[in-house]
DNA sequence: CTGAAAGCGCTTACAG
DNA sequence: CTGAAAGCGCTTACAG
């Protein structure tokens, strides 16, 4: 490795010319000669020098990192936050560091220290929806600027940009009601979360709008995580269409595709038997057939207020508490029909 | 940031000490004592000391980091790849540092600069396939232990484990000449990669197998880098079309899914009239209706071989240039027939 | 067993 | 304009 001394010698001037010649000079150093400045970066370039970060990092006080955590398995769903803050921080001067974690408190918590370890005080949590939910948000009271994605599950008052879950649910259940179902499932794992529990309160809010009854057995709740796979779904199946629903509001891509298949195989047709409204609309969906009435958390307003949050508070002394949610709408598509 | 200085004096010890009893000391050095360690470490604990990774960074002469370079629009796609690679290098002691790109040459280069300047020399790149392709693998010869992910597009020797996509390819074909297709479409766009060289060379050599013409339109090719908009796939179609084909070679899942919906509007039933067979399998794919033929790349295989070599060429002086193609297979799905 | 000291490769205030 | 020198927070060979 070629180092700033290496040059000097080679250039034949000091140690501290060829820093300042190469990488500017901060505060009060005087700047070397425009001829010096020059051939330094000859004879630099020659060399092939390229300045060692960590002594940098190390002799400087400034950070222009943001650390970003996030659980790799989600990569597909949020590929479009990813993009759009990749996007904003290269754009800001910013470079991100990614810690790809799953599902794992002690892997979470090894980035943290990392990020801690690194002087990274800019950070935006991405994976924090867990059974150990709780036990994440206290990791992120050691940095200056943190911010989640969705939030967090913790009385603590942290900055978040999040969903809307309340009101998007709200949404997609009003619609459901006022297009005339009256027997609408939400399945929701008794997988504790932040979303889910207010996701069930919109629902019981919008059933008591229109004056219907809701049976609590609505909603399907059991200790499983996600219906991803072929086996939960026949077991929600099985439990829920004894209640004869009209509408079911369920997961994501592989979910809801799960979920046509089985009623299919059990001889119930979408839309015509049973709507179905997804939580989280995924890329394409409006091409898939049916294509999909789905919740739409417009996650690129979310990226952009997340990166505008983060920014916005760098270097500030007082931890920003902003909570922030962002209002999404319901993308009507091929799986619902009036009753 | 509490510093081995602030707990050495709390602690009424030297500096060296402390760095001893916190984090270990390599090479000939002597240990503290028993004792000594245990109340140095408390004091640690109580003043919440955490080591300046850049300094341990600089003094060290070791790393354990795996730089990954990824197109931010692929982690979709590539989630298994991307949680697989994660866990694997963690459980090696290795820590990843992801650098998230998008269809840029230079942010590919920041990237790159910032891991030589973190004197990161084992790296994965998983973002070479753009119309620069061949630009990407130069700026890897700078490091001491990079592996692709697919085959890069150079003359230049370098590690890589790849799909086979000749082959892969060519039991795709070979699959629906044999259940009696004869007019295979192969949506390849004018955008020249590795991967779709070899698979038109595939598609002639499973044609030449069975003895049958191949017309040279059937290689559909326009200036398009995929379908996954309606727009370019009403030009495929528009294009392929007259031509009476049988079957179609295309994309991922959005590809596929436009392709099957538009492809009804024009009143043309999958598989009835044209087989699908999709280029790559996501995640859920058994799920869709109808499922899709797709071409499997084995992807945990993938990453499991890329970290292996990777790690076994940690630290040797000379680069490795294995080359090492994995043969996938195609999954049968409901997208195609016997004609 | 313990600690003083050199060194990692930079930045930057300061003296000439 | 130029460079000697202190300092960033660690590691580690070495002397006591």
């Amino acid at each position: 490795m070629i180092t700033q001394a290496d040059v000097a010698k080679a250039a034949g001037v000091s140690q501290s010319a060829v820093s300042k010649a190469l990488l500017g000079g901060g505060g009060k150093t005087t700047k070397v000669s425009e001829k010096m400045a020059e051939h330094i970066q000859n004879v630099a370039k020659n060399l092939g020098y390229r300045p060692n970060l960590f002594a940098q990092r190390l002799a400087r006080n400034t950070q222009n990192v943001i650390g970003i955590i996030i659980d790799s398995c989600c990569c597909g769903l949020y590929t479009d936050i990813m993009m759009e803050i990749e996007h904003l921080a290269t754009q800001a001067g910013y470079r991100l560091q990614v810690g790809l974690v799953h599902d794992s408190l002690a892997n979470i918590e090894t980035y943290v220290n990392d990020f801690l370890g690194y002087d990274i005080q800019n950070i935006i949590c991405f994976a924090h929806y867990y059974d150990f939910a709780e036990q994440v948000p206290p990791l992120f009271d050691r940095f200056r600027n943190p911010v989640f994605i969705s939030k967090p599950m913790t009385s603590e008052k942290f900055a978040f940009v999040s969903p809307d879950y309340y009101a998007n649910f709200y949404e997609a259940v009003d619609y459901l009601l006022k297009s005339g179902h009256r027997k609408v499932i939400y399945a929701k794992t008794a997988y504790d979360t932040y979303d889910a529990r207010v996701r069930v309160q919109a629902l019981r809010d919008a059933y008591a709008k229109y004056h219907l009854p809701l049976d609590e057995a609505q909603i399907f709740c059991k200790p499983l995580r996600n219906m991803d796979t072929p086996e939960l779904m026949t077991l929600l199946l099985d439990d829920i269409l004894p209640l004869k629903p009209d509408a079911i509001i369920v997961g994501g891509q592989t979910c809801i595709n799960l979920c046509i298949r089985q009623l299919k195989e059990r001889g119930l047709r979408v839309p015509e038997d049973i709507s179905i409204v997804s939580l989280d609309c995924w890329p394409g969906h409006r091409y898939c057939i049916p294509n999909v009435t789905t919740i739409n958390n417009e996650f690129m307003t979310i990226a952009r207020e997340t990166i505008r949050l983060l920014l916005e508070n760098v270097g500030k002394r007082r931890r920003c508490t902003r909570e922030i949610f962002i209002r999404g709408h319901l993308d009507q598509g091929e799986t619902c029909i009036s009753r």
